[in-house]
DNA sequence: CTGTTAGCGCATTCAT
DNA sequence: ATGAATGCGCTAACAG
């Protein structure tokens, strides 16, 4: 049977080993496995028969020590759990693949301390490159001086008052076409589930809701706003306060995913006392989920594609690293939200 | 305003230059960093400064060549876009952190090849261990030899013949579990939805099914068994093809979260039609999936942690780093698969 | 076409 | 408590 145990970790065999046994220099074998320019055909079979041999990998770090490019990305987001951030990051790696580099990939928690640890130990990694998703507070480690002229590209969010290559959905916009879909409905009474007011995307979902409703001449209930909702069970809580008012909400605005899931769970809890499931309200969903479509109220989605976000974040990276941008312009793209009614 | 445009990467500063700085030899420097043993405090102060003025980092692909540990780990996952996946990777993350190492991820999109090629880049950038869900077909390149005593540990899927860690779910337990909920409920006409019988854990679960199954004195039907769906639509086909049976099952066994959903979407499909709609089938779905609670035929769910998978493989891994198992004997685990109600 | 020399940034070893 | 020399694995620059 294979065998793949663990054994103490024995040392990689090394140019001059293969060298040795292909009979040549360790130049040659260098000048080999960089393509062969400049080497006998018969001598590079030898040279790659010796590699097969020995199962030699090159150092990629002493590569990178010598000047060569370290082929790594530096990737940190704050949720890989979240399967949003799991598809950007999947974006983010589709790229990087073609580019031929490789991603270092760190969580930040939404923790400010986290994120500068994780930058400072991809700095020291040699990164080619860093694509973030800012945590938020005190970017003084993404700095150009910190950063050494390595290129960033943010995602998502911007960072305070730092200028960079970003990535953004068009949350303004797809929070202002949502809300209005409830509106033109017919809805006035329309509660809203949001996130932390500090978080950069929040803060627009919310001000586009804002605008639609004051193109109807509305302005929010502050008692129909929950906002500071981090995850399922805190925004079931808030949806059970909407909908224990006297006068309950006839719609719901969720800014993000965790804030629907929660919403309607508290609706499912709700479905079996008929003489109130008449009331229960309609809900527009920043982030679509599955299934929207066989939820027992009707559901509206503003709709966007992680993956695509973060090929584009990538895409907007190399487009620096292979210098066909040119430095000094910095460059901001909103990603589309499209509006799509799941269930009538 | 900060800037953080993206001039040409300049070179990062290195002990040398803080050495001169701080007015010390580069001996001195590394020493203080390395917690300034023999150092005295004052000294070691002025170097701290000295960093912070150079927004010095240490380059760490310099000290893995002079024989420090890497710090990476080499993480191959299949599909980082499935929010299984996702967890897992975040379990590993959350354990490699704490243990001071950094991740090194790569989407093999369960093709061998990319695969290969990662594990192959991943001990050439030195990894420390590897962490893998393995694609199947060839395992050479997991072979000792070629991984020169580089921890491995396996996850969800044993590889093909190889001698490693592994953590798996106890996929025919849940199988069987979640198939019997269903038989002791009634159901004898069970339809099964599942991956590609290729794929390690569409054979267990099968094998799972089949088991509860015959305690019952039942065997598989091969006209209500649809495997070889691997994404959503594929399996919503096959479930369409299950309901329009002359006699369709009464009861459905999906081996998976796909297949799941495209059986739900199918059933959604289908809720207008009155007629029709007392013969829709219960669902056991192997994977949980956010708002089971709330679809409109009962539904039992084989629930699993992926993320604690994710922290069981790299626990495993970091045992072998610090010497904590006696290399030679290999480690298999296997992880809970709980049946619970999500909706009767 | 091939080999030799030298040095990337760091830390171990051995001096002082 | 500090420094000088040395070499990790690799490849640019320069011979030949």
């Amino acid at each position: 049977m294979a065998q793949a145990k663990s054994e103490s970790p024995m040392r990689h065999p090394t140019v001059r080993e293969v060298a040795a046994l292909a009979g040549v220099s360790p130049m040659t074998v260098s000048r080999t496995l960089a393509g062969g320019k400049n080497v006998r055909p018969e001598v590079q079979s030898r040279v790659h028969e010796a590699v097969r041999q020995l199962d030699y990998h090159r150092n990629e770090n002493a590569r990178s020590l010598r000047g060569q490019r370290s082929g790594l990305i530096g990737v940190a987001i704050t949720n890989l759990g979240n399967p949003y951030y799991g598809n950007f990051a999947l974006g983010v790696e589709e790229i990087a693949t073609q580019h031929g580099r490789r991603i270092l990939l760190g969580n930040t928690d939404e923790d400010p301390v986290r994120e500068r640890q994780l930058v400072a130990d991809f700095v020291g990694r040699q990164v080619e490159g860093l694509i973030l998703v800012p945590s938020g507070g005190d970017t003084s480690h993404l700095l150009q001086d910190v950063l050494r002229g390595t290129p960033l590209v943010l995602a998502s969010r911007i960072a305070d008052g730092l200028q960079a290559d970003t990535v953004l959905l068009d949350d303004v916009g797809g929070a202002y076409r949502g809300t209005k879909v409830l509106l033109e409905r017919g809805h006035r009474r329309i509660g809203y589930l949001g996130n932390v007011t500090s978080v950069f995307t929040e803060q627009r979902r919310f001000e586009g809701f804002e605008r639609a409703l004051s193109e109807f001449g509305l302005s929010p209930d502050p008692e129909l706003v929950k906002r500071g909702q981090q995850d399922v069970e805190t925004a079931r809580h808030a949806m059970r306060t909407l909908l224990d008012l006297a006068d309950p909400p006839t719609a719901i605005f969720s800014a993000n995913n965790r804030n629907t899931i929660g919403a309607l769970k508290e609706i499912g809890s709700r479905l079996d006392d008929a003489s109130r499931r008449g009331a229960l309200p309609s809900i527009v969903s920043f982030d679509n989920f599955e299934l929207a479509e066989m939820m027992p109220v009707p559901v509206t989605v503003v709709d966007h594609d992680a993956r695509e976000l973060g090929r584009v974040a990538a895409r907007m990276l190399f487009d620096r690293l292979t210098g066909s941008r040119p430095p000094g312009v910095v460059r901001r793209i909103e990603m589309p939200t499209p509006v799509w009614v799941a269930r009538a």
